[in-house]
RNA sequence: GCCACUUUAGCUCAGCAGGUAGAGCACCACCAUGGUAAGGUGGGGGUCGCCGGUUCAAAUCCGGCAAGUGGCUCCA
């Protein structure tokens, strides 16, 4: 008999008969493996248990604590999904099907209305049902052809087969269900107890906007039940840190969808923490060599189809406004067009770059109704904007400044949790971009250059630049998970051109300038929006829009202290309240808690006796007595130290990297 | 923009076999009130998202529109 040679994880090469299954393996090792076994994993594909192998190779034998293994049970109860599905309505039609680290889906379409939330739980039954009945999945090879005879009636398996190389197609099937494209199923559905059904939502065929919708239904699985549970806990407490959740409970900001979708409104408290941010932001580029400028918010239209975004962005933009006598005003949508008339104001010599114009510029865009999303997607908007005008040979260092610029801010607001990402035109769709082979190549590698110089990790994507240029993106997530781009470098060659920008030269001839795009805190909407979800809305004592809280015991007694000491923090510009309100102090220190204050300090006979304050940080249990300037001292250090405990940088491994 | 669902007091929600509205919190008033997360009593507040239809009668049924939510597409 003919034999194969297998690599495990330890190297080891052991040899087995041809067509010896992985359950096999996994019981020549030990009895327990075999026991936790869910499929193997040959030379990087997923294999069933008890699928024969026939080739030499490395095998992993993946068990139900491997987070591989999760995949496989999220895999096979996506099968079964569609098998319970296939029974509740046998006409249904069935498209793509996928299983990850979040959960797993199926998507479906139903000529007579698609399938609503209300029917999961009779679906989730169905499921469970065949889950007890425990029929062993059937695994097969059949033939493509006899494949699309099954599936004549269903256009999107028809396609999907199609699409398919092979003649032959490995299949699962269940009664009348058969599905393909898993990478692997469990061989038995004993293990899958714990299973839910989440939520449905369209999803367009194939991803295409231009294709039918599907819908698609959510769910996940685990192997235990607290991991199940703790899962779905997950979930439900995404609300708490959904930052439209904190901005009504912390009174930051509202929508009136009557005045206007995504138009938000800053109350008080979150002027107050914007107003911080854009005093901070604004000392900071100075400090770092930007000049900051105010320039319209409307102009003339013109503008606009010179720089492209009339021929590129005009989706994006609010219709231009007829002005009747022939000209046409325009809200802006970006801001370069703007600082181009700056830059262009006066003629610039290569001695004065690179110059470096920054606005906090307001901004409308016309976003799509079913992309608004509280703060995080808005249609005016405030960009933290700055253009460097700079020589080509200045492209590498003005790159590393504005890194490093970026790296001190995300210290400053202790931002840790991003990546890179190396954003790139779509080669497929070279019509949405500024049609210049040579400029994106170019571009396009000095970027990459830049990153593999430092010695950064990112990743590259495709279809992800601006339409006149590459960029680097730094990409976070939102409390739902969502990932969305915060700050960006982006390089641009086109709108230099576009512009007829020069600068004279050493030469006393007319150059042509390069043009950086970047902001760092991104826009302001977007990024306290961040914030609040990552500070879960107890923002730092710096930004706080009340800082401190002041309590007096007995109002009779206490109010003339607890007015005396406001003055005086207040006079050093700190933000403090006093509550005179006729309320029980449990009460007021509750309502300081649930506000989350960083300092409530409660003043009785005590403290004005010692004249000491008694005070208990945000989200601790005691207080302490302290001296009124001991008190005073130590929240001024915690302001002007952006409230960090440690002097320590936290992002100093790129930090490090710029350095060198 | 698309698919599904939702829209009742400032907030969270109940009411929905059709007979013109309720709770808790918040707000206001009065009483009570001295030590680290909710004192008591009373009161005010809603053309039930908007427009139309069915009906003797619509918050409730039907249709359209708008907005919101979860996603998809798009994106700072």
């Amino acid at each position: 008999m003919a034999k194969i040679s297998l690599t495990f994880p330890d190297q080891s090469q052991h040899e087995f008969d041809a067509g010896v299954t992985t359950l096999a393996v996994a019981k020549s090792i030990a009895s327990s493996l075999a026991k936790k076994a869910v499929a193997g994993n040959l030379n990087g594909t997923l294999v069933d248990l008890d699928q024969p192998l026939n080739q030499d190779g490395d095998l992993q034998i993946i068990t139900n604590t491997d987070p591989e293994g999760v995949l496989v049970l999220r895999d096979t109860a996506a099968f079964v999904l569609g098998a319970a599905l296939k029974q509740l309505h046998p006409d249904l039609h069935f498209g793509e099907h996928k299983a990850d680290d979040d959960g797993f889906y199926l998507d479906t379409d139903r000529a007579d209305g698609q399938v609503a939330v209300s029917e999961l739980p009779d679906i989730k039954k169905a499921m469970q049902k065949i889950i007890s009945a425990n029929q062993p999945v059937e695994r097969k090879v059949v033939d493509k052809a006899d494949l699309l005879k099954k599936f004549a009636d269903d256009p999107y398996q028809t396609l999907l087969l199609n699409a398919m190389d092979a003649v032959q197609v490995h299949v699962y099937q269940l009664g009348d269900y058969t599905s393909f494209g898993s990478r692997a199923l469990l061989k038995s559905l004993a293990p899958l107890k714990h299973v839910e059904l989440l939520s449905v939502a369209g999803a367009y065929w194939q991803g295409k906007s231009s294709n039918p919708m599907l819908q698609r239904i959510y769910g996940t699985a685990f192997f235990k039940a607290d991991e199940l549970d703790a899962d779905l806990k997950r979930r439900a407490e995404i609300k708490e840190r959904d930052h439209r959740t904190i901005g009504r409970d912390l009174d930051i900001f509202f929508v009136d969808p009557e005045v206007g979708a995504g138009l938000p409104y800053w109350m008080p408290n979150g002027a107050t923490i914007r107003r911080v941010i854009e005093r901070y932001i604004i000392d900071k580029e100075v400090a770092d060599g930007y000049e900051h400028v105010y320039t319209p918010v409307l102009a003339n239209l013109n503008l606009y189809k010179t720089s492209g975004h009339w021929a590129h962005y005009r989706e994006d933009m609010f219709p231009p406004m007829d002005m009747g006598d022939g000209e046409f005003l325009e809200l802006r949508p970006m801001n370069c067009p703007s600082h181009i008339q700056i830059y262009n104001h006066h003629n610039r010599s290569y001695r004065e770059l690179p110059v470096r114009i920054a606005e906090l510029g307001m901004m409308h865009r016309y976003e799509k109704s079913g992309a608004l999303s509280g703060l995080q997607r808005v249609r005016e908007m405030t960009l933290n904007d700055g253009h460097t005008f700079l020589a080509p040979e200045q492209i590498q260092s003005e790159f590393k400044r504005v890194l490093r610029l970026m790296m001190d801010v995300y210290d400053d607001f202790n931002i840790t949790d991003y990546t890179f990402r190396l954003s790139y035109r779509d080669p497929a769709n070279t019509e949405k971009y500024f049609d210049d082979d040579e400029m994106w190549n170019k571009s396009q590698a000095m970027l990459k250059g830049a990153m593999d110089d430092l010695g950064l990790d990112y990743y590259e994507a495709e279809g992800e630049a601006a339409f006149y240029g590459p960029k680097l993106d730094v990409q976070t997530k939102t409390a739902l998970g969502n990932d969305e781009t915060m700050s960006t470098i982006q390089l641009d060659f086109m709108m230099p051109e576009k512009f007829q920008l020069t600068y004279v030269g050493a030469d006393g001839k007319d150059h042509r300038p390069v043009m950086m795009h970047r902001g760092i805190v991104g826009t302001m909407e977007r990024f306290i929006a961040y914030l609040m979800e990552i500070y879960k809305g107890a923002f730092p004592t710096w930004l706080a829009p009340v800082q401190v809280e002041i309590i007096p015991v007995n109002l009779d007694l206490h109010t003339e202290y607890a007015q005396e000491l406001q003055k005086q923090l207040a006079s050093q510009g700190i933000r403090v309240k006093v509550d005179l309100r006729n309320e029980k102090m449990g009460y007021k220190i509750r309502e300081a808690q649930t506000q989350k204050v960083p300092y409530t300090l409660v003043v009785g006979d005590e403290e004005l006796r010692d004249q000491t304050v008694s005070v208990r940080r945000y989200g601790e249990k005691d207080a302490n007595d302290e001296a009124i300037k001991m008190f005073t001292d130590m929240i001024l250090d915690d302001i002007h130290n952006y409230s960090r405990t440690g002097s320590e940088k936290v992002n100093s491994n790129v930090e490090t990297k710029l350095d060198k």
